[in-house]
DNA sequence: AGTGGGATTCTCT
DNA sequence: GAGAATCCCACTA
């Protein structure tokens, strides 16, 4: 058992050290933790199933490479533990899960969620405004999941550490999927980090959002 | 099942 | 003014 994971303790808020942490150390540790969202409807909880580390200011794939420290980027440098939410596209917000310590720029994007229940599933499809005819069209891809869990930019900047919030994260007990890893997806820009095995799922999980045939198991898995 | 292009607006040069 | 850590529909087969 991982020695991080066994210190976790279902049900209760991710404890503080996890949000220092850096980006590749936090990324595939975040798979099967539980993302809440308080509506108004009520809480909607869904399990992490595929994320992407974004570490320091010598990955070309970040928005804060180089330590771009701009208007947008400016969360990505305070400490850990805070939501990181752009707009993609022009149409798509994407969340991420900012760690790591004041000054470095860490974050983690959340890329696929599965509801943890069939209440979880009817209320992400109340926001997600199309049909979603399988898993992955309700909560497979960074821009999908945040339709359905009504994330947008109101949400920049959020503590995620604390219960009882907008959005917060909870532990879950040990997955007994396996993890695999793999390049991470639409960043060929990023030259020599755009081949970095940095994205983490759970493999044969139906919410992932892009199947990688090359992806290796995770050495750090059990 | 797989490909190709349009959408849409914020962000930074 | 260009380009973006994406999605969805229309089209082919």
């Amino acid at each position: 058992m991982d020695p991080i994971l066994e210190q976790i303790k279902p049900g209760a808020p991710l404890p503080p050290y996890f949000y220092r942490l850096k980006a590749l150390e936090a990324a595939p540790l975040l798979l099967g933790q539980t993302l809440v969202r308080r509506t108004e409807e009520g809480d909607i909880r869904c399990r992490i199933v595929e994320t992407e580390s974004y570490g320091g200011i010598e990955d070309k794939g970040s928005h804060a490479h180089g330590g771009r420290r701009t208007a947008r980027t400016e969360i990505m440098f305070g400490s850990g533990g805070t939501a990181y939410i752009y707009l993609i596209y022009g149409m798509y917000n994407c969340l991420n899960v900012v760690t790591g310590t004041e000054g470095d720029p860490q974050a983690v994007l959340i890329r696929a969620v599965e509801p943890l229940s069939p209440a979880d599933e009817t209320g992400m499809r109340r926001y997600r405004g199309t049909a979603a005819r399988k898993p992955v069209d309700l909560s497979g891809g960074p821009g999908k999941l945040c339709r359905a869990l009504d994330i947008t930019k109101a949400l920049n900047g959020l503590p995620l550490a604390q219960p009882g919030g907008l959005l917060w994260l909870e532990d879950r007990p040990a997955p007994n999927e396996v993890i695999v890893q793999a390049p991470r997806v639409g960043i060929a820009y990023a030259e020599e980090y755009a081949a970095k095995p940095w994205r983490f799922y759970f493999r044969g999980n139906p919410y992932v959002s892009v199947i990688d045939k090359q992806a290796e198991v995770w050495a750090g898995s059990n």
